[in-house]
DNA sequence: TAAGCTTCGTAAACCGCTTTACCTGCCAGG
DNA sequence: CCTGGCAGGTAAAGCGGTTTACGAAGCTTA
């Protein structure tokens, strides 16, 4: 493989000059630019990125922690962030964490190795505080999705509390007035905004939210088709559920049909995030849209500014959207 | 951050000492060990890994190059190869090439320039050729699910005619006769495989497989409504469907639908993949499962082998296996 | 014609680690 | 007492770039 200096030897030059040449560094004339290109073409040159690293300590990738790749909606943020990256010239580094603290660790640990620049974390669980301990000490890292509490990052978060109210809004609005909400993990700002956008709107509509109305436990699809069944043995059953992602909703799909009962006929279903399969479940699931593509963008610019010495912005929120399919329909005194 | 001429001066030894002790590379006694290890601990020493990349010439990291990192299928792979990858103590960078020639070229790139040690590649298009010569002169890279014909590569498929043959062998022991297949890109590994397989059954049946039988497009949801649009709109109509991939199979379900057809009643359809959307659309899709995990390990497997210059296997076939659910029905005269 | 400014470069230190020789002192064996 | 071997190291040359600082010509300009 040839290297800079046979470069530099090839063209009658100096392999500093070869080098600020290639970094825009140096102003040439035209005869020995194009020697040192025709060296270059000869040898088929290619820079050592190891080498050029080390020199400039930069490594020119980015980390992406995710809880889980596998998860469609991880697996399109990490497509979104990657295409993103890569027009900054950046590669990116992913790691799946499966709620594992001690991956998470591992991963920042890559970053302070030089490995990576910078890292936009995913997190899925509530921060205990060892998070945010680790994270304390440094900047260049973004936080998206989820929040870990009471560290100085730039965040891009969706308008959870908006969506929820939503959601919750359009099925008050197809008349109906008990509606159950099945969340992810208490403790979860993901789960506490959604939560709060749900309280707003029974509040507003002057609708009481009652005991067992309300559950949550974690965004798993074995989730909504427990708390599905929990919530139809109740002697109250609403006529609605607001599913706080599209995972539990299908778990609540799932549960309602095993119980012979039909969406959107007997049970309206609401759910959250739009993950591909969202449209090809049946009925078509109604679910307020997560804009995945905004935030991996996002992300990786607030990252990029960062890596610049460029403040980034300490809060993003970006926008969600109602996608109303099917799964909704007006209230009728048959649901129960 | 410290480096280890630090630690050496810190524990009163050169930086020779402290390197080749760290890498095994020396016996010292107890009490030197010791003041290494103090050293270490109290400057919270972390190597540089760009500098002992450089240094060894290894990245320790391995690439891998997926069609599109948003698709659940290439996700579920990339989360099974970081996990293994990890366990060698490598790094996995990704890339999305999104059928785009250019990228593929960048990724394999990336690796000539020492960025990762060898790559495991994935491609979803049928080759013109330029893939292959690319690849032509390294080693180092593993094929996984789809072929590049024409290189010396270590590769790792599944039993694509197998499945196929058995998909086909459930409907015609539904008593179905009449069966079409709707397929991806012609030239492709996977589809001429399949459609191997799948004209075996219908032969060994004594079936025939007549003109407009076989529609081979793409793996898109999209040509899988249209290619069931066609069948619908021919005079004798196939009592069954045999999708090549479980995106195909969705588009005919939503075909279907939109036909005011039920599957299973009025169609019977099998997929490919076993995707995690497989048992979330209604019916729940029958399908044939590729063992994504086993498909992983046995690439990262594969390619440790070749880094650490064992003979890699040539060619893996791995089984695969038919899924069950609900989109199959026995044959009756209402079928249309 | 000397001073000064461009133009076109170069020498050499450095990034932080690995690795290949070698070296030194001490002890056992002959 | 000499020799050889072993324990316990070390010096220094890379790996392949980047970057800072410093020229030597050649051309103006006063």
């Amino acid at each position: 493989m040839a290297t800079l200096s046979d470069v530099a030897a090839a063209a009658g030059v100096s392999p500093t000059t070869v080098s600020r040449y290639l970094n825009n560094n140096i102003a040439l004339p035209a005869s020995t630019r194009e020697r040192i290109d025709a060296a270059i073409q000869q040898l088929d040159y290619r820079p050592n990125l190891l080498a050029k690293r080390l020199s400039t300590g930069r490594a020119e990738a980015i980390g992406l922690v995710t809880p889980d790749i596998g998860n469609p909606f991880f697996a399109q943020l990490a497509a979104v962030v990657e295409a993103q990256a890569e027009r900054y010239g950046y590669a990116v580094y992913m790691t799946s964490t499966h709620g594992d603290r001690a991956r998470e660790i591992e991963a920042i640990r890559r970053m302070r190795d030089r490995h990576v620049d910078g890292l936009i974390l995913m997190s899925n669980r509530p921060d205990d505080g060892s998070l945010a301990r680790l994270l304390g000490e440094d900047d260049k890292v973004v936080l998206m999705d989820e929040d870990v509490p009471g560290v100085g990052l730039s965040r891009v978060f969706v308008e959870n509390e908006v969506g929820a109210y939503r959601a919750t809004q359009h099925l008050i609005a197809a008349g109906h007035r008990h509606i159950a909400l099945i969340g992810g993990p208490p403790g979860l700002m993901s789960v506490r905004e959604r939560l709060a956008g749900y309280e707003r709107a029974m509040a507003e509509a002057g609708f009481a939210v009652q005991e067992g109305d309300v559950m949550l436990h974690d965004y798993s699809r074995s989730f909504g088709r427990a708390a599905t069944e929990t919530i139809l043995a109740q002697a109250r059953t609403p006529s609605a559920i607001f599913a706080c992602s599209d995972y539990l909703a299908v778990g609540v799909l799932q549960a309602l049909q095993n119980a012979g009962l039909s969406v959107p006929l007997d049970m309206s279903l609401v759910g959250f995030d739009d993950m591909p399969f969202a449209e090809m479940v049946n009925p078509p699931l109604t679910t307020v849209r997560q804009p995945v593509a905004e935030m991996g963008r996002m992300a990786v610019d607030q990252l990029m500014a960062l890596l610049n010495g460029i403040a980034a912005a300490p809060l993003t929120r970006l926008p969600v959207d109602l996608v109303v399919r099917r799964s909704v329909a007006p209230f009728h005194s048959r649901s129960i």
